[in-house]
RNA sequence: GCAGGCGUGGCGGAAUUGGCAGACGCGCCAGAUUUAGGAUCUGGUGUCCCCGACGUGAAGGUUCAAGUCCUUUCGCCUGUACCA
């Protein structure tokens, strides 16, 4: 047979798609699996083959697994909302409803030309009333449970395009569309309270099974910290200034205070402070920086020392200015620190700009050149004097602290509440009305969903208001509590409100009555394997685990953790070795290597390319090797005959299976390609194979290239699908070679190899290589120390 | 700065608990076939001073034995929120 992909890949998508053989069932008494890749967010430039390679790693376990008799759910859909699709429909003038139709479209069309084993049925799309209907009702019950609240925060803000811009896009100070100067401005922003979930969702990465890395980065992103909560008296104002620290036992090496310039206690006191005007510049200069410039470390640090009040150590009573500086931010701890400059750098170089003092508490570094954070004996310190143990100084410190009043122990965490509205329009509606007399009122729940009002002009409104504060008729509504005038949120959910729960939407797509029914969740919960991006573990995860953990304590789900197991892929870069980026002209097109070479071929390079979870320059020629390979496999047809197994091939096949089987299960398909690749060279120089042999090699085969093999399968007589057909298996005794081929040493210099028994004992191996020609004349004449042997692998015979 | 990761032939990459470094593929070289190109087939291909020695970013160390473990160091990539 000929590798002929063009005469038979659509007949078999055709057959999958007609015979429903990837559809999983509900309920059914094999064992599940659910398999998930992360959902693509339909652009209008199409897939790349990046999106090949983040799908198909799942789709050869995904077909693997069906073959091993589970009933396994594999779905797709679309994460269709979002800020691209409404910049096209601006562009073009089109609606983005239309956009995004287009999208996904297109989207389907490609991912089918590539045969991938996705459940059709359970397709879902986050911009649909009714799967939206639920993400807005989701949102309502974390209204009712008091998870969601108003705050000021600051926005990047881009004065010209009017709009509130993402930290990436406004890199630099700059906005990444007009390029003017952005600011910082203070705007009202629904926050979901993700901290109140923080310990819960620190403890849940205890019992899921994620690569280790991504686990960590994830408990760094969540940032939990033990210390303390340190009161400050403010003199003269009769308020207090509470500091969270996490080394309270430096209280005796206080020597200054620094708040952020946007700390509330300011504006309080500007009539005290005589300086106000000095802090009002300075506070305009913070403004321009972007929280990504701030965040940039400086040795050059800045500030403004308040003239008016001071603060008072509450250890010894000593009088201490108070500084703001764009170092400390309102968004971590209290927005206010105290500063121990001997053993913090940041607050060392700001002691030494100002010429304020620096105490050292811990002995063991230096101060006269830079901070020392490193453990040491406590000096300077009155009752915590000698105490060398950090754990015992900190505990009695917070005992102190909490004797007289004047603080206690604490966590805090990294992790900052979600800041959950846009001033866009293609989005969730979120359902809030404010009302003159009630204030806010959730939209009551028989009314969801809250449909996003058609629209002609999605352009912002005035001031970076969402576009949909244009529209009277849906601004102006009555209030659901009292039937007063009330308006209209107008403002949208981000992008990551819809990926939150989809994988629960997948369990039950077309439900009307509730997200999912309790009983199919039961059955599917959790998500078994998610793979996706590394770029997506820390907040998407996170963000999804925190909705999953919630509607657990409502008792909505089984399953606190949604996620069972998590891996990632890497990226594929250009062939330049550059990330692939249209503005780099390095982008692959799936189609191109389709039409040119068939789904089969595309498939197998993406995975035998490299490492799965490194990233990987693509490279055209080293794709055609994988051409000839399932061109070899065609090959094969024309070599079969007879029935049973070939002696001289036997163990390499159990062999095969082996590796295949497990190089699946661990994500390492290019060493399993790798091992059908070397089987199949051993087939040529044999010369022949069963017609068995060959049945079980496209089995091994089916989940990478499953066109081909389905072809061939058809052409030896089969008539039910391969693709449901039995996964081969291997007999462990057969794996292993009668006699192997060890390596010989003498004093650990490889010099020579010998063949022996693969279960020869130790003297046997060592008489062995003993009597190899070589090995003796370079033993003669010397003394035998020791002798080595590592069953299967060497001997090592140690001579002087 | 912090966190995570990576350095192996001309290239992508292989190497259980330390046990024959370079599997498999690309590329390259030679031969066969072909009017030529392409395709295909066969053989070869880490380096060098080639019966031997040297080789996994660099330098030390542990060991009978190190790509793998330890120390120091250099370079690169990714994420990032100066986190008190």
């Amino acid at each position: 047979m000929k590798y002929d992909f063009r005469e038979y890949e659509a007949k078999w998508q055709k057959r999958w798609e007609d015979e429903k053989a990837f559809e999983a069932v509900d309920f059914s008494e094999k064992p599940k699996f659910f398999s998930m890749v992360e959902f693509p967010y339909p652009s209008g430039s199409g897939m790349h083959v990046g999106h090949i390679k983040a799908y198909s790693g799942l789709e050869v376990v995904s077909r693997k697994r069906r073959m091993q008799g589970y009933n396994v759910l594999f779905p797709i859909g679309f994460d269709a909302f979002g800020l691209p699709t409404e910049n096209t429909a601006i562009k073009t003038n089109t609606h983005p409803r239309k956009v995004t139709e287009r999208n996904i479209e297109k989207f389907t069309q490609q991912l089918k030309r590539v045969g991938f084993s996705f459940d059709w049925s359970r397709v879902v799309d986050t911009t649909e009333e009714d799967y939206y209907k639920w993400t807005q009702w989701i949102f309502r019950k974390m209204l009712d449970n008091g998870l969601v609240f108003r705050d000021k925060a600051l926005v990047n803000y881009c004065p010209s395009c009017k709009v509130v811009l993402s930290n990436e896009d406004s890199q630099g100070g700059k906005c990444d569309i007009c390029h003017s100067d952005i600011v910082q401005k203070s705007k009202d922003v629904w926050y979901l309270r993700i901290t109140e979930y923080a310990d819960k969702l620190l403890q849940g990465l205890e019992g899921v099974d994620y690569l280790p890395n991504i686990k960590m980065q994830q408990e760094n992103w969540i940032g939990k910290s033990t210390g303390a909560f340190v009161k400050f008296a403010l003199k003269d104002t009769g308020e207090t200034l509470t500091v969270y620290t996490t080394r309270p036992d430096t209280l005796f090496g206080v020597t200054f205070m620094v708040m952020a310039p946007e700390h509330p206690i300011i504006d309080k006191y500007s009539e005290k402070i005589g300086n106000m005007d000095a802090i009002e510049a300075y506070r305009a200069e913070c403004a321009k920086k972007t929280e990504f410039e701030r965040t940039q470390l400086v040795k050059d640090k800045t500030g403004v020392c308040i003239e008016g009040f001071k603060a008072v150590n509450p250890v010894n009573g000593k009088e201490i200015p108070v500084y703001i500086s764009d170092y400390v931010m309102m968004g971590y701890g209290t927005g206010a620190i105290m500063a121990v400059p001997a053993h913090d750098q940041r607050d060392y170089d700001f002691a030494k700009k100002f010429g304020i003092d620096i105490i050292e508490v811990i002995k063991g570094g230096d101060i006269a050149v830079e901070a020392y954070a490193g453990d040491g004996e406590m000096v300077n310190s009155d009752f915590l004097n000698g105490y060398t143990n950090k754990k015992d100084s900190i505990a009695r410190m917070i005992e102190e602290l909490e004797k007289s009043g004047l603080g206690e122990g604490g966590v805090q965490y990294k992790m900052k509440d979600w800041a959950f509205n846009r001033q866009r329009y293609w989005g969730e509606p979120i359902p809030i009305v404010h009302c003159e007399k009630c204030g806010i009122v959730g939209v009551p729940y028989e009314e969801l969903p809250l449909r996003l009002p058609p629209m002609e002009n999605f352009e912002p409104g005035q001031g970076g208001e969402s576009p949909l504060a244009k529209l009277e008729d849906f601004v102006n509504c009555t209030c659901p509590k009292c039937g007063g005038k009330a308006k209209r949120e107008t403002d949208t959910m981000p992008q990551w409100a819809g990926s939150s729960w989809y994988f629960l939407r997948y369990i039950d797509p077309h439900n009307s009555e509730r997200f999912a029914d309790s009983e199919k969740l039961k059955y599917w919960l959790p998500v078994d394997w998610y793979n996706g991006g590394m770029e997506h573990v820390t907040r998407h995860m996170i963000y999804s685990r925190f909705w999953h953990h919630f509607l657990y304590d409502l008792g909505e789900v089984p399953t606190a953790e949604p996620y069972a197991k998590r891996t990632a892929q890497g990226l594929i870069l250009g062939p330049d070795g550059e990330k692939m980026s249209k503005s780099k002209g390095n982008v692959v097109d799936p189609n191109d290597v389709v039409d040119a070479y068939g789904a089969d071929v595309l498939r197998v390079y993406v995975l035998f390319m490299g490492d799965y979870e490194s990233a990987t320059p693509w490279n055209d020629s080293s794709m055609k090797g994988c051409k000839r390979f399932l061109d070899r496999v065609a090959g094969l047809c024309d070599m079969a005959k007879g029935s049973g197994a070939t002696p001289e091939l036997e163990t390499k096949f159990h062999k095969t299976i082996k590796k295949v089987s497990q190089d699946i299960e661990s994500m390492k398909f290019n060493t399993g390609i790798a091992a059908m690749m070397a089987l199949i060279n051993d087939i040529y120089d044999h010369g022949s194979l069963t017609v068995d042999e060959l049945k079980c090699f496209i089995s091994l085969l089916c989940p990478y290239a499953p066109h081909l093999c389905e072809e061939i399968w058809e052409s030896l007589g089969e008539k039910e699908l391969l693709s449901l057909s039995k996964w081969p298996e291997y007999d462990e005794a057969k794996t292993v070679d009668a006699t192997i081929e060890i390596a010989v040493q003498i004093s650990g210099k490889l010099k020579g190899t010998v063949v022996i028994a693969a279960d020869a004992d130790k003297d046997t191996a060592i008489a062995a290589a003993k009597a190899d020609a070589k090995i003796a004349s370079l033993l003669e004449g010397k003394n035998i120390i020791k002798e080595i042997y590592v069953p299967g692998k060497i001997v090592n015979i140690v001579a002087k």
